[in-house]
DNA sequence: TAACTAGATTGCTACACGGTCATTAAGTGT
DNA sequence: ACACTTAATGACCGTGTAGCAATCTAGTTA
């Protein structure tokens, strides 16, 4: 297991890369990547998004490490870089979950 | 197992609660209570950040289940609502440390 | 060569939000 | 009553960034 130092400057390493994941539509693309690799115009046809936005969304993720990508004549491919995202998802899910039942629980008192 | 379906709306919900981890300083707050409750000001003495400051971060930390709170007097206890949220740091660091790896190796080439 | 296409980049606007200062509300002690 | 302390709130400013339109680059095809 890692067990990094939470030292400030990790801290603010941290802090990137979950404003990485803190937009709708990146949580989207990364959704849409999930079974195969998909080209830019693949995503802003699935997505609705502009390709311009896509593409920019696309930079953030690739230089955070959250994307890789091949290319291949006038196409790039992007494909997910690990499936850790996925994780880092469901136990937001949780969360959210619990915060409901909780709220659930106060509203019937 | 949890497993919520991820409808744009619930991309939202989980967006925005990993933005609530996307800032420095709500993650070096949150590291300060670890180990205890802490009140605002014991959080400014170690964070050194304003106590406006804090106490909006807190607010927001609050409202997304992040901390739970309990008033004694003048003092307000801030307490961690549960530890995923390092749980989350933990898999965060390994991304770190494999794309410091990655980067490492593409440098050696 | 020119025309076409995929994707990256730039410039711009609008909005969200972090940080600070000042104020307010609530509780304590004299 | 008053002074004092903790914490929350409101006003303001500056920055960061999502979204879009337009442009540019690179690869393909005729």
């Amino acid at each position: 297991m890692a067990k990094t130092k939470l030292t400030p400057d990790v801290l603010a390493l941290v802090a990137q890369r979950f404003r990485a994941l803190a937009e709708p539509a990146r949580l989207q693309i990364l959704q849409s990547m999930r079974r195969k690799e998909m080209t830019v115009t693949d995503l802003v046809n699935e997505t609705g998004l502009g390709q311009a936005n896509i593409s920019k969304h696309l930079q953030l993720l690739y230089a955070q490490g959250f994307v890789t990508r091949r290319k291949d004549g006038l196409f790039t491919y992007y494909s997910l870089a690990d499936q850790s995202v996925f994780e880092l998802c469901d136990i937001m899910c949780s969360q959210l979950e619990s915060n409901a039942r909780a709220r659930r629980r106060v509203l019937a008192s």
